[in-house]
DNA sequence: CACTTGGATTGACAAATGTCGATACAGGCG
DNA sequence: CGCCTGTATCGACATTTGTCAATCCAAGTG
């Protein structure tokens, strides 16, 4: 009748992270981070790869940022992102075989 | 310079669901459905579980189904919802590791 | 200090989203 | 057929989101 209690909370986290990730752009940015050396981009590097104003890119890191999906460093002139591992682990048990949203008896038994 | 061709495509997919996730209310749904038995649950007592007019809960569910996460199929008087798994599947294969938005140097090793 | 460059922030605006009450529709049941 | 019950859709509204141009700030260079 209630909203539920316990599981609120988690799903809240995940849905915070869910959401960042649901826009293409924001999927690929976070994909070229990670195909990156060390899984670290410059902002230089990834606005090279999207034909959009820069001002544009900024803000789609920046959500990435602010829901912990990537973090953000600046070192001298540039910006360097990385991936949150923990983050997107969390997201994986979620959807893991056995987790929240998914059924055990998935594809791997 | 020009927006990436070949991973746009599984980009945008993986966005859409990830966007549809992207609300806990909705994370709490599919995890209903998939607590309860055979992974198929009734409106009736998804309803229950929501403090939220009727209404409202039928829009997520809408999103889900619209957006692939969960199926619907009218049974009598009674509408049935389901998940798809292939949809979870895609989400856990881009983000476990070695996939598109994690490192193969992840937590198993 | 003046100038340039990388990148973040702001402002404006259209479009999408979440929420709710009201209404419509579909399937039993009297 | 008329009525109830379960669920979907509609209409209105406030909030959020994505996009772009413009501006601002910080760091390096002359």
């Amino acid at each position: 009748m209630t909203s539920p209690d316990q599981t609120l909370l988690d799903a809240t986290t995940a849905a915070r992270l869910f959401k960042a990730l649901g826009d293409p752009i924001r999927v690929e940015l976070v994909g070229l981070v990670r195909r990156t050396e060390g899984q670290e981009a410059c902002f230089c590097d990834l606005a090279d790869q999207f034909d959009m104003p820069q001002s544009s890119l900024s803000h789609h890191l920046k959500i990435l940022v602010r829901a912990g999906v990537l973090s953000r460093e600046r070192r001298g002139t540039w910006s360097w992102y990385r991936i949150d591992n923990a983050a997107i682990d969390t997201l994986a048990a979620v959807l893991a075989p056995g987790g929240p949203l998914r059924d055990a008896s998935a594809c791997c038994g």
